[in-house]
DNA sequence: TGGTAACCGGATGGATCATCCGAATGGATC
DNA sequence: GATCCATTCGGATGATCCATCCGGTTACCA
């Protein structure tokens, strides 16, 4: 992506737009882009113009999570043992999904606001696609679990802990933690149960 | 409960809102009062005094939904398998989730619009304790998954069948299946199965 | 049949949202 | 260092949607 020169307020004021809806997301508040530009101190014709939609400002909120969950993801494809390498990188992704509440809803959306966020989103699917088919490989991984499946389940994973309700990190990474090993414990059983 | 006593014209409209916003949930659409008035030729103001907000009508367009499943766990208690009892349970359940688009926001919604709502969900979360208990007594259950887990596994699910992203009924039913399998299997794993 | 209470439903006020255009600023050129 | 042009700023604007209120009407009961 060819870096696109921006001038010097412009991208003070991207700056603060994304300091500030870096806030209200960590607070829990849904983005309205008119509040951004208000708390900002900016008009309501800059945000705008910087971002089309909220979607949008959501997304470039977790670009730079995104970026370290590929750069994550990437360093698990060196670990020789198929099934740690996608352990480590399933509980990682699930744990910002459930610390950075700017992921979940980027992740399990069908459509992107920024070319960006496709791209990272294809990185980090493909990574897991590799990861499971080697541990598909190596060990035994239920033979009805499809590629395509594994985005879903982390995404409902994540939702679960937040039906789950709790509030602080710490018990949304424990609440996490326990839901995935029980479905990896899941996706490593060799034969589904016959009837 | 006791029947209050609902005059003629008032019990008619009360059916025809009702099955708007079934139409429209059926349809996807997100419910708006003003709109279902509309749809269904009669003015806001009806369709404000029967339903104070959207939550309020989307519960009561899922009551009869819940009414069955709170039934057919029941009648799960009754069988003498604890782990078929569950897994016939839990196959409902979801099964009903990811076919009605009312259930999935009631069930996980964590506050009720209406009390009969509130009543329905606590004897099927109630139901779904008792077999998770039983199942843990007969069989082997992991130990660190609370009772309490039940429910928002069952909600991320249903959710991750949503992200899957399978339009027609079938589909989804199937995949919400091969899901459902998958962690029961972890449900099961710490120790050898009992039967 | 007439009275009363409850219900119906359109009109109203408030809020929020996304867009537009004149004014101002930054960067390039001479 | 001064001028010019493109880009950006930011408040004002129009539109849409939501929830409430009150006069007219209807159903139930004596």
């Amino acid at each position: 992506m060819t870096t696109t020169p921006l001038r010097k307020d412009a991208a003070r004021n991207w700056e603060r737009i994304i300091a500030v809806a870096r806030a209200l997301v960590d607070q829990g508040t849904t983005l309205q882009l008119n509040d951004v530009a208000r708390r900002a101190g900016l008009g309501v014709g800059t945000v705008y113009r910087h971002f089309a939609t909220p979607e949008a400002l959501l997304e470039a909120v977790a670009t730079p999570c995104l970026e370290a969950l590929t750069a994550h993801g990437e360093r698990a494809l060196a670990d020789p043992d198929p099934w740690r390498a996608l352990e480590a990188f399933l509980a990682r992704t699930l744990e910002a999904q459930v610390t950075d509440a700017s992921l979940a809803p980027v992740t399990a959306a069908p459509e992107d606001a920024l070319p960006r966020t496709t791209e990272l989103k294809a990185a980090l699917w493909s990574t897991g696609r590799v990861l499971l088919d080697r541990a598909r490989a190596a060990g035994a991984v239920r033979p009805d679990l499809a590629p395509g499946d594994l985005v879903p389940l982390m995404c409902g994973l994540a939702y679960a802990v937040d039906v789950h309700g709790a509030r602080d990190a710490a018990a949304r990474v424990d609440t996490a933690h326990r839901y995935l090993a029980t479905l990896l414990e899941g996706l490593r059983a060799a034969t589904p149960p016959g009837p």
